[in-house]
DNA sequence: CGATAAGGAACGGTATCGTTCACTAAGCAC
DNA sequence: GTGCTTAGTGAACGATACCGTTCCTTATCG
C-alpha cells in the first residue's frame, strides 16, 4: 500500500479543501485546527508548523489557484443579455458550491477580519463587476456594474441557491431596462 | 438603595437589551447565556427559568415591540423620491444601530436557524417590500420593490453605515430609472 | 541509509455548559 | 406595618468540549 501518506502540496491541498468545506458547513467562528486536521485526515501538529490562525489558513485557501476563483474571462456571447446571464449565472452558481458558501460564510468578517474579507472582494466581486462594467460600455458606472452580483448575492443569503429563472429575472426586470 | 433588585418585565427587557447588544458585538454562533447574563448583570437561572436555548431567547427579543422594529409607517412626503429616501434612508440608519447590527448578525442563520431568519424577514424586509411596493404602484412587482433594499443592506455589508448619498445614489440612478 | 515531515495520541489549560445552592429583595395579603 | 410567597442574585458545582502544544513513532524522499 503505496503512498498512504500525503506530503508537500499534496497535503496542503487537502488542508485548503477541508477548511473551504468546513467553513461552509458552519462559520468562521466555528472554524478550528482540530475540525480541520481531523476532516483532511492528518494531525494538528501539520497545520500548525505551516499556519498560525485559521484566518491565515482560510486567506491561503482562498489564494490557491486550485480553489477555483482564480479566471473570470468575459462570455462573449454576442448579446449583452447573454454575457449578462453568464457572467451571473455562474456567479450563483458558485455561490451554492462548497468553496462558494464558505465565501458566503466570509463576508460577514468585514469589521473582525479585514485582511480575509477584502481577499473575498478581490476574488469575487472585483472581477465580475469589472467585467461588466466593460460590457455595460459608457453607461456603466461602477454602482450600476455592481447592482446584479449584488442582487444575485442577497438572493441567495435571502432564500438559498439562486435558480436560473431568477437571475433572468434581474437581467430583463433590472438591468437590461437600467441601460437600455 | 430601593428598587436594586430588578422583577418582570422590566427585567425581562433588560435581557433582550444585552442579548442584541452581545449579538451586534460578535456573532449568533458566540452567544451564551453567560454573557448575556454577565451584560444584564443578572444571574444564569434567571435566563434558563424562562428560555433553553439562546435562539428562543433571541426570537423573543426581536419580537419584543420595545426592540424598535415595530412599526413601519407610510412617509408620504409627496414625491416618489422622498419616499423613497425615507425608507430607505431609515433602513440604512437602522442597520448601523445596535438592534440593526444584531439582525445583519442574523441573516447568515437562514440554513441553522430558520424561525430566526424567517422573524428577521418579518421584522425588517417585508414591511419595507410592501411599502415600496405600494409607493411603486401599478409598476411595482416584488421583486422589483426588492431591489432597494437589498442594495442598501448589501451596501452595508460591504463597506459599513450606508450614507445619505449613498442612499440618494441608489434611488436616483437605480430605483427611479426602473419606474420612470 | 539518513533527514525530513506526517500521523496520531496525549498533555494541561480554558471556556461554556446546565444545574443547584443559599441568600435576600420585591410584591401581595391581611 | 407584618408576614408570607415569589423570584432575582451570585457563587459554586462537575461535565464536557475544545483549545494550542508537544511528544514519539513511522512513512516518505533523496
Amino acid at each position: 500500500m503505496p503512498d498512504t501518506r500525503r506530503r508537500g502540496d499534496d497535503l496542503v491541498r487537502a488542508i485548503y479543501s477541508s477548511a473551504l468545506a468546513e467553513l461552509a458547513e458552519s462559520s468562521f467562528e466555528e472554524l478550528s485546527f482540530e475540525k480541520i486536521a481531523l476532516r483532511a485526515r492528518t494531525g494538528k501538529a501539520a497545520l500548525y508548523r505551516r499556519w498560525s490562525t485559521t484566518a491565515d489558513l482560510v486567506l491561503d485557501a482562498l489564494t490557491d489557484p486550485a480553489a477555483g476563483f482564480g479566471e473570470t474571462r468575459p462570455p462573449r456571447t454576442g448579446s449583452l443579455r447573454g454575457d449578462l446571464m453568464v457572467l451571473l449565472g455562474g456567479f450563483a452558481w458558485i455561490l451554492d458550491e462548497p468553496h462558494g458558501r464558505a465565501l458566503v460564510q466570509l463576508i460577514t468578517q468585514r469589521q473582525r477580519h479585514p485582511a480575509l474579507f477584502e481577499r473575498v472582494r478581490e476574488l469575487v466581486f472585483r472581477p465580475r463587476q469589472e467585467l461588466i462594467q466593460e460590457l455595460l460600455g459608457k453607461a456603466g458606472t461602477a454602482r450600476l456594474a455592481a447592482v446584479g452580483p449584488r442582487l444575485v448575492l442577497v438572493a441567495h443569503i435571502e432564500s438559498g441557491p439562486v435558480s436560473e429563472a431568477e437571475v433572468e429575472a434581474i437581467v430583463d426586470e433590472v438591468l437590461l431596462p437600467l441601460v437600455g
